[in-house]
DNA sequence: AAAGTTCACAAAATCGATTTAGCTATGTAA
DNA sequence: TTACATAGCTAAATCGATTTTGTGAACTTT
């Protein structure tokens, strides 16, 4: 079929299509058309099933209600989750989700950014991968509409929102150290992204405020591309663990648990007996391992809900104001059996 | 800063607006524009960094380059994996992907068809819930272009993309079967979807050709809500497994392989000892799970670029021709230590 | 009764591209 | 020398909405 449009409209209605869109758009009284016909209008409208062509209307009004989501890969658990929240509450607002993933390239990312921009799309919710900071000071110049999520840049005045990682790492490592464990190591790896230095930091200062005199350092920093080759990984994390004689592991994200806990396996550990994990970030799989895996989970709904509703103020079509614009939100804090 | 548009282009370069078009979509040879202007032209598209405006382009020729993926759920593993790869692939294509999760409801499925139809998506990657076929219909009767994935209705013909589940379940069987378990359990649910009642046949022709006497029904099929209360499913799972006495059983989706071995670790049984597992659809907790769980695994790669394929071929971008639009796709069979 | 307001809508411009039809200058055939 | 073709562009229509400006009739005001 070939869809009805507003001049169809007008023409069954036997009035001009500017008259049609007034109605439509809840001008009519501003715009004085009488009762009559706007009541005509909308019974025509309601029985034709007419709905307005929203590529003329981006055209013309430069507003698409589509959003761009660029997230590092969409198939991570995480961004995954992330993603369904994000859809469910642009809905809400009347927006759709593009999505792309960077794959942590800042490269991939600046392509896919212009793309989207000339798509039209209305705003961006951006994890921003390592380099991009130069992509989002554009977006700040130009006034685009936009919002950080599980990261951002200390150097660039931008909305975000993530977890309070410091915070989480922290409760960890209280936890812990009230569990009486003491040769606790740290798995993380170098992205060199504020998520991450906030993890490092809090464990560091945890570290030292339990063992100022401790010499040796148990903590290892696995290379950014350290995914790539899961099995030389493995093998990294497996000779860390036996080398320090960790009684305690604390991976910093949630890939790293799962290679962590496929090294302990290797070796032949029993956890929490001769080694206890957490885990920054909950997974399916730390729920369901045997042991149960400690986490700090990220509550994901509230940080999608979060960065829909800093994006939607700067849209204008946000349904209360925001009171702020950079948020961290607690992490949850979930004792399972692994310590 | 406002974007550069075309008309801009035109006057840079001294040229009417049609001149530039006519270069950038290669037509300058039959349109006899001469070879000076064309590489004016050109150098200055480059100079300016221009992009046509998508919107403006969609709305006059009619395509968008944009996909819409309706799937259940974007959060769930393999939902998110089909979409990496589909986004993935429509890239090279130069499409972009809208996403929407329909939640397994047939109402909200069809009102996000009709969105994004008037968001002018080109074309659809679906697969459809129950009782969606009217809908689907309508895009056969419209010439929508689109492909169901997953699933499909054999009482409609359109193009799909799915594994095989019918031999994947084949292969599982006889496995099991030369293994020499004797009591194997089907745990299903009950989608009244083409896919579950394949795996289900399959599994009830292994049976009775293995067991043609057999007199106990050893099928557990759940209610379609059965996620929504995962305790009382569970329940429902351990009294199948004590009642039947079974020394293998055989879970038809990964949602349900989870909630199983959650059951079997609450009864306390030790796999494979006591009693073995296998399940329709890999999962990170399969693999990892001790004991690592012997799958059939649908190789979403392939599903997802078919499907990509078969749509593209559809909308006249296909790199090559797609020898067929229904394709069923042989599942691989991954053997681990539950069996 | 002429002039100004208000009413209730319609006409036309606009968004930024694509595409068809048209127009001018030059070259060629009759 | 006129007619006709061709080369090399441009003008204008178009997609389907929104929004500014216009307009005829009724109504007020003086």
């Amino acid at each position: 079929m070939k869809k009805i449009s507003l001049k169809d409209i007008a023409k069954m209605a036997g009035v001009s299509t500017s008259t049609v869109s007034f109605v439509l758009n809840g001008k009519a009284e501003q715009m004085r058309i009488s009762k009559p016909i706007v009541e005509k209008v909308h019974q025509i409208v309601k029985k034709s099933g007419y709905q307005p062509n929203r590529v003329a209307v981006s055209l013309r009004t430069g507003k698409s209600k589509i959003i761009g989501l660029l997230v590092d890969d969409i198939s991570n658990q995480f961004f995954a989750s992330c993603a369904k929240f994000i859809e469910d509450e642009a809905n809400e607002y009347g927006y759709k989700v593009i999505f792309c993933c960077t794959e942590n390239d800042a490269h991939r990312a600046r392509t896919l950014l212009n793309i989207l921009n000339y798509q039209q799309v209305d705003g961006f919710i951006i994890t921003p991968t390592v380099k991009m900071n130069k992509d989002i000071e554009q977006l700040v110049q130009y006034k685009k509409p936009f919002v950080l999520m599980d990261r951002y840049f200390p150097e660039i005045n931008t909305p975000y929102v993530l977890v309070n990682n410091y915070s989480g790492i922290e409760k960890g490592m209280a936890h812990l150290i009230r569990k009486g464990y003491k040769r606790i190591g740290f798995v993380t790896v170098d992205l060199k992204m504020i998520q991450m230095d906030m993890r490092e930091q809090a464990y560091k200062d945890a570290q030292k405020k339990e063992q100022p005199a401790s010499k040796q350092k148990l903590l290892l920093k696995l290379p950014i591309n350290c995914t790539d080759d899961r099995e030389a990984t493995m093998q990294t994390i497996i000779s860390f663990i036996r080398d320090t004689e960790l009684d305690a592991v604390f991976f910093a994200t949630n890939y790293l648990g799962i290679l962590g806990l496929e090294s302990i396996q290797q070796i032949g550990l029993e956890i929490p007996r001769d080694i206890a994990v957490i885990c920054f970030d909950d997974n399916d799989i730390f729920r369901l391992h045997t042991p149960a895996i400690t986490v700090i989970r990220q509550p994901i709904d509230k940080i999608a809900k979060s960065s829909v509703a800093i994006l939607m103020d700067q849209l204008g079509a946000g349904k209360h104001k925001v009171q702020r614009i950079q948020v961290e939100i607690d992490p949850e804090f979930v004792v399972r059996k692994s310590t």
